[in-house]
DNA sequence: CATATGACGTAGATTGTCTACACCATGAAT
DNA sequence: ATTCATGGTGTAGACAATCTACGTCATATG
């Protein structure tokens, strides 16, 4: 009933850098990498599942990571994904793009003379 | 003829934070604006005026800024916008909604142990 | 056997940025 | 005077990412 409120949308452009920083701990299912993201951020960053899985989808279309059916510890089916060698080089690519990014802004932000 | 090379969103979110951030120094036109954050970013930030003018219309729609048509530096005809009231809450709101999102992340690239 | 939970998934709306144009007025150059 | 570069504003349409709101299935638990 909540009118779609368009501010949830703290997480643009940072998805993909997240998930695949998460996977460096090794493979996990999804799930689990929206569960790890949120409680490292201490509840900042939540992951709907409606943005989750559109994102593992495209990052696997990429090559970015690979996945694999397996049981989980709760001894549920779950998609196992694990980072690519291009996957970590992407994210490295991501990262510095994120640097960049916070460096600019931080700079614009600075408080006046 | 470039097919519209699908990276060059460094901005998404963070724009509306830039502009208005850059008219506590006073009144200025779009072009100045765009002008300024990209100087004070240190050529990181480019704002494209597709991006620009949208933005600004919207952020007036929205009460933040307010506009008057005036003569520039060079004697062109020019549109100068300035900030309001709301325009400064919504500045601190943004502000720290960034801060918010550059630590959450920030937390989840720390390195592991 | 019923139910809660873990886990995955998609459709459609919304939004913001980008590329690629077009327009107009003024100042400067010839 | 006329041309041209520059400064400045603007829009249309493409595209991509996220969100809300659903739906589905299998297993564990009581």
């Amino acid at each position: 009933m909540t009118p779609a409120s368009p501010r949830n949308q703290l997480l643009y452009g940072t998805l993909d850098l997240l998930i695949l920083r998460t996977l460096v701990y090794g493979p996990a299912h999804g799930h689990a990498i929206a569960g790890h993201i949120q409680r490292v951020s201490e509840d900042a960053l939540r992951i709907e599942t409606g943005s989750l899985y559109p994102a593992l989808h495209r990052l696997e279309a990429r090559g970015w990571i690979a996945a694999q059916w397996k049981t989980s510890d709760k001894g549920k089916r779950a998609r196992y994904y694990r980072l690519t060698g291009t996957g970590r080089r992407q994210l490295a690519v991501e990262q510095s793009r994120w640097q960049q990014l916070s460096v600019a802004v931080t700079r614009v932000l600075r408080p006046a003379d």
